[in-house]
DNA sequence: GATGAATGAGCTTTCATTCAT
DNA sequence: GATGAATGAAAGCTCATTCAT
């Protein structure tokens, strides 16, 4: 039965998934994991080599949510004034403080924790930056070939600098306790910061 | 005694320092600690209740570090025109790429490794950025106070603003692998990018 | 049905074999046979009620094997003169060497491997000593008989005496690395030994 | 102290001998052989780095003792004439079978176990065997010398005879359920094959 | 204060065996 | 009869911490 086996896979990651994000990858067993599926130890190992087999796959799943969550329907090709890049730039900023906050284990897991568990596992993070840079710098190259941004434009640095503002926005979730007024102006102020960087 | 007794806590701390930078905190054993201290496991928790405790202490001295490295005698008053403070902004960032090039270890072990401890030393990582921030903000309001930066300006979040330049250069410089030539063009990019966005 | 259940025995006794003698009994899982036999875990269970069972079967193949591999047609009556007597030990070790030579595996299994699994293979494996031991002396046995030996011999003591004359000779090439010359030479001087020995 | 944890090692290795004697190699647990010392896990790591090296140390101390009890305090040079060698080797084969019949978990374990565990303890054994062999070539070659021997014999090969009765001798122990008569029988009747061989 | 041998709970992983399909 | 996913006891090993000297 394909079905049962990959059905069994799928419950096993999930239940990686939520007990790393709840204590991390070093304070969790192989015990936990399959407590948390509900499964015998030895069912585990009939369908992961080893712990550091399923995190590559909780890894990639959560990434890929991640990403999802974050740029989500958005393309690159969409805006064709400033302020449709700006309402774009607006809506992933939005999505991001929402993800945090709906999600923090995951976020705090994927971004926090991952990294430090080996050099495998960090340059799996340093990939989904890349991706992300890569994605912010699409969005502004779009601008300066329709014409609304400035042509002399370093597109991959400021996309960079876009990337940056990101990931400032998440550790300012992660930290926690922003007011939704707080969270609104931060927004406004990250928007307004990039666009007169590159009007 | 207490001169000997401080000489073996710093000591330890630094041999602590010494072996976490360089295999990170959970790779790293009180033997390691104590090998590379030259003393033994009993002495060790006469000075420190537990492996974790030392943690501490070793975080302390290596943010301290780091602002120290990165900031340094840089004062949020120095600036009289908007070209200093972009000069200032200048000096801080080319201090970041040297001390990630110097002492990767150390940073890596701060930014990547510690927080993933526990949330005890997530919340002391989150000090740090803060302290960043509020050092950023510092240096903005300034500029707004001397008048050569806009009089409007929200300085508390175009600090973090700036902040996240620098996280992203830090990331940038932990990933590796840039020229000379691209530092360079990175630095000014963000400089103008930050300098646009308060002038 | 009562076939296709025979040959499934054979074909798992043939794997089981194949992989105990490549890697040794404790080295080698349920899921070697198995794989080997290509059949189902749960078939095995059909036909053997757990590891330990289908090694006795293995084990008296095995000794089968080598009993009609070393004694082979050589009939304890055959042999009227002295003379003919050292051709069938002469031939006896022949066959020792080229069995060691053409199945290492298996000789190592046998002797080596088994006896130290448990008790019960143990003494199998001292049965077949005995039954080369009673097989030697049937030899002697027949030359006293037919009056080419000493009347006196004591026919049981002198057969485990060139029954361990044949260990000897399976342990020197388990040891391996013996020119054929040196093989020949060590025959020649063991023929002689027992010859004169007997006499 | 270095005198507490040389005691702990021959602890260790005294019961690591014992268990192992007792139960074999492979159905001993590290938990059997701490259990037997009566110290804890960590202890027997803090002395041996795996199971494996434990094994070693009772495999040299066991092979050292053999020697020791088999070929004892006879020298090689001792005998002036054939009938003292018949006394030597007589002797010999009394301890051989002193030894079966006092300490069988060690003969087992030494000579069908230990070979079996891996191909570094086989090895070891062929060593103890060849050991053995040069010795018994030892004593022959003295004969040979002094002229109470035919100058014509092969020492080498006759060597291995001599050995290959021994490990009969062994063999016939371990089958066990001699009486003092049949066991004076058998050797009587070796001494007097081998006699016949080399005089 | 300093030592380091001793501790033992806890970890990851294996594999003979069972049983629902 | 055949299948193979599921089981779980048990293995070897680690390491933060304690404590008698």
């Amino acid at each position: 039965m394909r079905n049962r086996t990959a059905e069994r896979r799928v419950q096993l990651v999930r239940a990686a998934h939520h007990v790393f994000s709840a204590q991390g990858y070093r304070n969790t067993g192989v015990s936990d994991i399959v407590r948390e599926a509900g499964v015998s130890h030895g069912t585990f190992y009939n369908y992961f080599d080893n712990k550091r087999h399923i995190l590559d796959e909780v890894l990639d799943s959560g990434v890929d949510f991640i990403l999802n969550e974050v740029v989500g329907a958005d393309e690159p090709d969409d805006a064709s004034t400033s302020g449709e890049l700006a309402a774009q730039f607006r809506a992933i900023l939005t999505r991001v403080f929402a993800l945090v906050e709906r999600e923090p284990g995951l976020v705090q897991f994927i971004l926090l924790d991952a990294p430090a568990i080996d050099d495998e596992s960090l340059q799996r993070l340093l990939r989904l930056v890349r991706t992300f840079g890569a994605t912010a710098s699409a969005f502004l190259a779009n601008g300066v070939r329709r014409g609304f941004l400035r042509s002399d434009l370093d597109t991959e640095i400021a996309g960079e600098g876009l990337l940056s503002l990101i990931i400032s926005a998440i550790l300012t979730g992660v930290r926690g306790g922003l007011s939704p007024e707080e969270r609104d102006r931060t927004i406004e102020a990250f928007v307004g910061f990039a666009m007169t960087g590159v009007r």
